[in-house]
DNA sequence: GCAACAACTTGACATAAGTCAAGGATCATC
DNA sequence: GATGATCCTTGACTTATGTCAAGTTGTTGC
């Protein structure tokens, strides 16, 4: 189920929201984040399993993640699907389906999951006045680009152990920025969502979290991490050189 | 080299060049379109094997390819690199560095080329009189980025050779919409850049090419392709459903 | 025309990762 | 606390693709 959350004017707008400093308006000057009040009108909550948007739909609205987790999928017509992201509170969802007004993805809740709702039209509206929010958008596209470039690099030129260590090590930064412990952390996706990702099966995925484990490097429960030598980890993914 | 080509008053502009229906201005109303003169305010030249950008140095502009062929590549530290695009006349190359002002990629020229360069502040200046503008460039982020989600579905959930006919098929596409023939063309890239981008090796791609061949369903002599069962090369991508 | 080089093809073999299958945890529900 | 549903782990085996190597073709320059 989607429900929408009542904005009032007591509820958090961008000046005053915590996540500020790591979602849409990051790296703004304060005055200008201070405009930013009437961006977020309304938001949603999305329950796990559902979906925020599908393949198909029509667009006129960013999503930015306020709690929960999200992932981004491209369902083929044959079923065969792909995972093209995990998002985390304080990410900026739907970066992709600008082209023709309609989702070129799915998104799906990973747990239950706030969002707010950036529309289109608000942010040409108040772009009048804060110049620097076309800025701030083009920003976060093209970071969505280099995102997704390097996701391409994990799949074109890196082997399966590499894959799965660079995948932690970016999940460690990414929880790290949002004051969360950088080697202890809750996997929300599964084993067969990361080798979905990954280009892994989920067989191939628990088996490397095995050696991982056994070889030190990490110690692992269920979808319980905790990284106990980073040193290793990152020379797994450098190994090749 | 990477050479400054003048643009005078009599030069194309993008209100006349024969490119606007597939570059930049594509979809813009024409009376819009006629405001884009000061846009492009200057060409550039690049030389076979040349870069148009390297990654790490500064961006502020983008760039509409009118000739010739251009790929993308991420190189990493230890030398490892992926390809992450193969742009062609009309198409426009750059949009991943906007997040902190410099490239995150590298552009080679894979012939003789000439872009028209697009300064974002120029893009800013206009947009304000042509506020469609912006709408554009979100709309051209916004389809690198589900480009690049398609090359990720590629590599994340297809074998070789249904990469290899996704990969024609999508050169065909692009070719047709330059008013090229559909079925003839020449590659631009070799056997080696070719399996970079698509996560095989040279060989692999040089045995699906003789095996495509040998199955009549291309012709292929070097770098020249016919394509002869349009048919048959589909049903090889939808395989698995 | 020949030398040198780069790009491509093809074969033989190795191996990383997939597939299939069985069994064990964990969690929610009655 | 038993029942079933997921999710995960592990083993045995298969296979697609990579690696290594040799040879061919095409291109460039003298």
């Amino acid at each position: 189920m989607v429900k929408h959350v009542p904005v009032t004017s007591e509820s958090t707008h961008c000046s005053t929201c915590m996540m500020g400093s790591v979602c849409l308006p990051v790296g703004m000057p304060a005055n200008e984040v201070a405009q930013l009040d009437d961006l977020v009108k309304e938001r949603l909550r999305v329950e796990k399993g559902q979906p925020l948007f599908e393949h198909g739909t029509p667009l006129d609205a960013l999503f930015g993640l306020r709690t929960g987790s999200i992932k981004t999928q491209i369902i083929e017509a044959c079923g065969q699907q792909q995972i093209t992201g995990f998002f985390l509170p304080g990410e900026i969802v739907g970066l992709d389906g600008m082209m023709d007004g309609t989702h070129s993805s799915t998104a799906v809740a990973m747990e239950d999951s706030e969002v707010c709702v950036v529309k289109l039209d608000d942010i040409d509206e108040i772009s009048r006045y804060v110049p620097s929010l076309q800025h701030q958008v083009r920003r976060l596209m093209s970071k969505e680009i280099a995102r997704s470039h390097q996701v391409l690099v994990a799949l074109g030129s890196m082997r399966s152990e590499q894959r799965l260590a660079a995948f932690l090590i970016n999940l460690s930064q990414r929880l790290t920025a949002l004051g969360y412990s950088s080697t202890e952390f809750i996997m929300r996706m599964s084993r067969e969502e990361i080798g979905n990702y990954l280009g892994l099966t989920l067989e191939t995925v628990s088996r490397l979290f095995s050696r991982f484990a056994r070889d030190g490097v990490i110690r692992v429960s269920q979808r319980e991490i905790k990284i106990l030598d980073m040193v290793a980890l990152n020379e797994l993914v450098g190994k090749p050189c």
